[in-house]
RNA sequence: GGUGGAGUGGCCGAGAGGCGAGGCAACGGCCUGCAAAGCCGUGUACACGGGUUCAAAUCCCGUCUCCACCUCCA
């Protein structure tokens, strides 16, 4: 079975067949750095990273660029209003998304542009534009003509005619509303360290055309997959596309849209003030591997509405997972990631469902742990590293390096001799059954943060997770 | 007004003509000195109103509610 993805640009599911067979080339739109990220930003940095775990898996050789826009009409307010370079804003909060999705274990990309990097091919772009007739110059820039353009709303299935009017405010010297801008001349209030030379004066780009010039300079002319948010299909994608073929390149083969995460029954975003980072969800107790989880559970076209109680549900979910490979572990030593099942793999393959692909998973568990209850341990070997392997592809392997940390596990047996002691005063309390002796050190542990289970094996600890 | 999408059991969340995905919570049982973890079992859900069909959560028509986009936005 081969991978079918839904492509937003036909409204259906497809067959994903490579422009070159064994290669994928995957642009995603990332952040335009405005400000610090938020868990909605994460989830498509974390759905796009199962897909390109996936193609990987695979055998796939994936070239995977993901955008920064580090300047817009935003980024510019604030460097006037806090008296800085706007680049100084920008760059704060890319180091802050790279910090984000290093902490959620999202593959680096293989390169990640910057939209002020890219000038020149942008103003050859806009050359070419010009010369086809496509785009033209005016007091205030040089803009897109959507009317030269039949195609243009294509992809967003938008009619250019029914289209309410732009409420952009201020006059521009555009000869139709719907054009926008590729290259914008200096305005007042701007800071003067915005603007670049180019053959139509002193500016600074438009929205748009950095991807346009990006995916051209790293990808070519012709690419896989475009994939960002569905909140930018329109205009965002749209114009992208428009420009790239009137310019004559084929652009992207395939379209993802991912769907938006809600909070309150609104799109999680600054403008709106119901915004939740890492660190928010670090400080409920949720740990960012949970976190993972919670954001790639529902499948990636579906709104998620977060709410708290959801988020420590899949939490608790996640847990059951995590429980069974750490006791699997111990019992039958360490299991590289093995096989996959066949249901997670069709569940991939039709569309990215991670949903259905959980439900593999804790398929697996169970067996797991029923085969660990029966003491049968090559079973139970097989299930963890089917477990493992298939936590891997979706980046949430407990026992994956990424997850580790060094301080952590440096503590742990130092943790370990001092627990050992007072297990051997339960146990020694056990055997002549004094059970309130040996409940009262199983108290006293659970105070000082350290869980004790009985097993077959013998007792294990593990630190709480709860506060 | 235009465009796209969604309403599933107490909760989260897949599915998309016929066999109750999976998780969380609950209850019963097994195991355990007691727990915890785990295993087994229980629940009869698809917004509403019509229709098509031997059979509809799934298809068709209508209604209601919600979200996203059409302005900066993952």
């Amino acid at each position: 079975m081969t991978l079918r993805l839904y492509d937003t640009a036909t409204r259906s599911v497809r067959d994903f067949t490579p422009r070159v067979a064994g290669q994928a080339s995957i642009y995603l739109c990332g952040l335009t750095v405005q400000s610090p990220p938020h868990i909605g930003h994460l989830r498509s940095g974390i759905n796009n990273d199962v897909l390109r775990r996936w193609l990987a898996f695979n055998g796939t050789e994936v070239t995977f660029v993901r955008n920064v826009t580090d300047i817009d009409d935003k980024i510019l307010v604030k460097a006037v209003d806090q008296d800085v370079p706007f680049w100084s804003i920008a760059y704060a909060n890319e180091v802050k998304l790279a910090a984000a999705y290093r902490a959620l274990n999202v593959t680096a990309p293989t390169y990640e542009p910057r939209a002020t990097g890219h000038i020149p091919e942008m103003h050859e772009l806009i050359a070419m534009l010009i010369e086809r007739g496509h785009a033209y110059v005016a007091e205030d820039g040089v803009y897109f003509d959507v009317k030269s353009w039949p195609e243009y709303g294509v992809l967003s299935g938008q009619k250019v005619d029914e289209m309410q009017s732009t409420g952009e405010g201020v006059e521009r010297a555009k000869r139709d509303p719907r054009d926008f801008a590729l290259w914008k001349a200096p305005r007042a209030g701007e800071p003067d360290n915005a603007y670049w030379p180019s053959p139509w004066g002193r500016g600074r780009p438009g929205w748009h055309i950095e991807c346009s010039a990006m995916t051209w300079r790293y990808l070519g002319t012709e690419f896989d997959i475009h994939a960002g948010g569905i909140d930018i299909m329109f205009p965002h994608h749209e114009n992208e596309v428009a420009q790239s073929h009137a310019a004559g390149m084929p652009f992207a083969r395939y379209w993802m849209h991912n769907a938006m995460l809600n909070l309150g029954g609104a799109k999680m975003a600054k403008s709106v003030g119901n915004v939740l980072d890492v660190v928010a969800i670090r400080q409920l107790g949720v740990r960012p591997i949970e976190l993972r989880y919670y954001l790639s559970g529902p499948h990636y076209r579906s709104i998620i509405e977060y709410s708290e109680d959801s988020l420590r549900e899949a939490a608790a979910g996640f847990q059951r997972i995590e429980n069974f490979v750490q006791r699997a572990t111990e019992v039958v030593g360490p299991t590289a990631p093995g096989v996959l099942c066949a249901e997670f793999v069709e569940a991939l393959d039709d569309d990215l469902n991670t949903s259905a692909a959980f439900g593999a998973i804790h398929d697996v568990v169970r067996e797991g742990n029923s085969a660990l209850a029966a003491g049968d341990t090559a079973a139970a070997k097989g299930a963890l590293a089917g477990v493992r392997g298939m936590l891997s592809v979706l980046g949430i392997d407990p026992l994956d390096a990424s997850w580790a940390q060094a301080e952590a596990a440096d503590l742990r047996s130092t943790v370990d001799a001092l627990v050992q002691l007072a297990l051997q005063q339960r146990a020694d309390a056990r055997q002549r059954k004094d059970w309130a002796a040996a409940d009262a050190v199983r108290d006293q542990l659970k105070q000082a943060g350290v869980v004790v289970e009985d097993t077959p094996h013998g007792p294990r600890w593990t630190i709480g997770s709860d506060q």
